[in-house]
This record gives C-alpha cells, sequence and structure tokens, in this order.
DNA sequence: TCTGGGGTCCTAGGACCC
DNA sequence: TCTGGGGTCCTAGGACCC
C-alpha cells in the first residue's frame, strides 16, 4: 500500500519569525545573523534574496550587496517557541510527525488524506491555515517516501504546493543536477560531475553504479535507492538529543593562552545550562580547535562518569587543548561537545549503582584486608575471584 | 573585514575481551 | 604452538544539513 508522505518546509522561517514581532520589518530587504565582525548570515528574506543575498554568506559581504539591508540579531528562544507552535498544528491533523529541523518536519497523511479529494486539497489547507492562523508562509512538498516529498517541497518556493509522484521522477527528479540532490553536498558534487554524473538521473542510472560505489563508497547505496524513487517512507516519532555543544569563533585569531582560557570557561558555563535545559547529563567530552587557515581537530576523553558539572566539564577541556594543540599556530574557533548522553533522571539511578557498586568493592577489599591480618590470605583470594566469575 | 553555530550520521583503526 | 575471529568500545575525521 503506497503512503502519502508530506513535507513541511518554513519559509525563510527566522525573518518570518521576526517580521511577526516587528511588522515594519515586512517587505524589507532582511537578514537575521550575528552582530560580529565575523558574522554570517542565517537567513535571508526574499526581498535581501534578489540582491544575492543568502545564508552562510559573510554578513560585510551581504551589506556590499545590498547596502540597505535590514540587520537583526537571532533570537533562537523565539524561533524554538514558534516552532514547538507550528508542530503543534501539524500534530493536530495527525499524530504521524517527524521533526527534521527547527522549521521543517515530515507528516505521514496516508490516512489523513482519504477524507479528502486530493492531497492537494489538504496541503492547501495547512498552507492556508499556517499562513493565516500561525503567520507562517510554507511550502509543501508530497510524495510517496521522504527522500521524494523534500525534493519537491524544494521545486517551488515560497508558498508552493508541488506533487512527486513515482511515475514522474523521471521527467521532474532526473533532469536535476547532481549538486541539488540531498546528500550530496559539495565535496562530492565536483566528483560526481568529474566522472561524468552531472544530474540526479544519472545517479539513478544502473550503469553508472560501480563509478558512484568508488567515488562515494558505502554511502552510495541510499542514495541511489533515493534518486531511483525508493527511498524510505517510514519516520521517526521521537527523537533524543545525541550531543550539545557551544562553540565561539573569536573576534581575531589568537595564541594568547588567557582568551583560550576564558572563551573555554565561558563555552563550558552555556554547556552546562544546555544541560539544564535538556535535562541530559553526559560522558564524553571533546573540543574542536579551528585553526587560522580552517584546520580543525577534535579531541575528545571520557569522564570516569556521568556529568553535568562545570568543573568536569572545564578541567576535561583545558586538558584536551594543554595536550593536543600545536603552539605558535593562531586559533580562530574553539568549540565544546559534550556527547554519550543520559536524561538525568535516568543518570542518577545509574550513579546510585556505581556507588553501590563502588561500595561492594570496598567491602571486598576491607573483608580480604581484615583477612590478610589474622592470616587467611587463601580463603581471601579465592572470595576475589568468584567475585570476578559474577561479572562474567 | 573571507568563510557562524548547532546538529546528525558514517567510516575506520586499534584496544580489549572472550 | 607464530597467530582466529567476533563483538564492542573508544577515538579521530569528515560529509552533510538547516
Amino acid at each position: 500500500m503506497g503512503r502519502v508522505i508530506f513535507h513541511i518546509d518554513l519559509n525563510s522561517f527566522f525573518a518570518s519569525a521576526e517580521i511577526m514581532r516587528n511588522s515594519a520589518l515586512a517587505g524589507q530587504p532582511l537578514a537575521i545573523s550575528g552582530l560580529s565582525r565575523r558574522a554570517v548570515v542565517s537567513t535571508a528574506s526574499y526581498e535581501a534574496r534578489k540582491y544575492g543575498v543568502h545564508s552562510a554568506m559573510p554578513l560585510h559581504q551581504a551589506l556590499e550587496k545590498c547596502p540597505d539591508l535590514v540587520v537583526v540579531q537571532g533570537d533562537y528562544a523565539w524561533y524554538e517557541q514558534l516552532s514547538e507552535r507550528f508542530l503543534s498544528f501539524i500534530r493536530s491533523i495527525t499524530p504521524l510527525v517527524e521533526q527534521a529541523s527547527i522549521d521543517e518536519c515530515y507528516a505521514d497523511m496516508s490516512e489523513v488524506i482519504r477524507a479528502y479529494k486530493r492531497p492537494l486539497d489538504l496541503a492547501w489547507i495547512i498552507q492556508k491555515r499556517l499562513y493565516e492562523e500561525l503567520k507562517l508562509p510554507c511550502s509543501i512538498g508530497i510524495g510517496p517516501n521522504k527522500f521524494l516529498a523534500k525534493m519537491a517541497s524544494d521545486m517551488h518556493k515560497p508558498m508552493g504546493i508541488t506533487i512527486l509522484r513515482k511515475q514522474e521522477i523521471a521527467k521532474k527528479l532526473w533532469p536535476l543536477p547532481i549538486g541539488s540532490m540531498i546528500g550530496i553536498g559539495k565535496k562530492s558534487t565536483p566528483l560526481l560531475e568529474k566522472a561524468g554524473i552531472e544530474t540526479i538521473g544519472d545517479l539513478a542510472d544502473p550503469t553508472n553504479e560501480n563509478r558512484v560505489m568508488q567515488i562515494l563508497g558505502k554511502a552510495s547505496y541510499q542514495l541511489i535507492q533515493n534518486a531511483r524513487g525508493n527511498g524510505t517512507n517510514v519516520l521517526t516519532f521521537s527523537h533524543s538529543v545525541q550531543s550539545i555543544s557551544r562553540s565561539t569563533t573569536l573576534d581575531k585569531d589568537t595564541l594568547d593562552d588567557q582568551e583560550i582560557r576564558l572563551a573555554f570557561q565561558k563555552l563550558c558555563h552555556a554547556l552546562v545550562q544546555g544541560c539544564r535545559e535538556e535535562g541530559v547529563v553526559g560522558k564524553m567530552i571533546s573540543i574542536t580547535i579551528r585553526y587560522f587557515d580552517f584546520k580543525n581537530i577534535v579531541r575528545s576523553a571520557s569522564l570516569e562518569h556521568y556529568s553535568d558539572r562545570f568543573a568536569d566539564f572545564y578541567e576535561t577541556a583545558l586538558l584536551l587543548f594543554d595536550n593536543h594543540h600545536t603552539a605558535d599556530i593562531p586559533i580562530r574557533h574553539l568549540g565544546v561537545t559534550l556527547g554519550t548522553l543520559a536524561s538525568t533522571t535516568r543518570a542518577i539511578q545509574q550513579l546510585d549503582l556505581f556507588t553501590a557498586q563502588k561500595a561492594e568493592k570496598i567491602d571486598v577489599l576491607e573483608e580480604l584486608n581484615a583477612q590478610l591480618s589474622t592470616g587467611k590470605l587463601v580463603f581471601a583470594s579465592s572470595l576475589l575471584s568468584k567475585k570476578d566469575d559474577q561479572k562474567r
């Protein structure tokens, strides 16, 4: 039985969010960005895009292209709130919703759609209500699986609705350039192009399979399946956070140890905050060092136990830094990541278990000690090996 | 005034255990 | 007695996405 998957993508979401709070921004060339020297644009309104401004563009460059650009500093707490409203609205239509990012989701409308004559009618209602009730413009893609739905939502922006049926992919999908395919980024694109694989159709072509395998390795399989229209239609409804990170690009590249320590201090504090907000603790600390030439290194270490404590994060981060950074190379950017997460409540249980096990070990050692002092060494060592057997 | 910040997932090698 | 094979964890690196 075929499924009907919607991909709903909020158009220039951060810009829409700012316009909602300040209607004077409507119709202006608008960019959401940081305000530092080295900031880049995170979202550009469609008016700003006309000037060639786009996300990831350095702010100074955007201002060169569009001197009248209105620049607003991002307010992510506000965007999160709006994102929740958006998801609640979609969930009021079907519970089968997968959040894909802050501004997009997949929804399985296979059942819901039966009440409508055409899938288009439901999409049209969703788009209209999102715009009128939440002031959020969106594009909707409809397909038999996630990949086709997502590619479809990309085809008409803003406020587009696009259906991409499997029997239409030869006409609508395969002519598109290989770089526009989701999952093929700026590294793979030139490699594939050089090998003569220039369109999504070329990727789907069985005669190119070996060449693709050589370039993309094991990742090829899923990508080829997607290009042939055979991608997954299975949504994941709950997702747990895998890592929390905080990072900063310094105003100027630096060699100054004090500045670096201060930066790590701030990042670790922010990471503690992040742990509180997510209700998690973590066991692995990684630091990222980006040097002036954009060479990145990542170094990580496991903590002895799950933690959300500043001292654990900061000490480990500095230790990693001291052990691994190359002196005399100016540093541009620093980051701290907490991985191997567990929810705080679950971690407390594990901590109890950990202390219990430790207590048990101490018991054994104390018993051993006592028996050594009374000359019962043989009995004591057999006691220890018995404990080891139990462990295995 | 070259190039942010927060994520996910995958690969691969070596250690370590059985 | 020159030598296995599987599983899992840890670490490093990298591609990609919004």
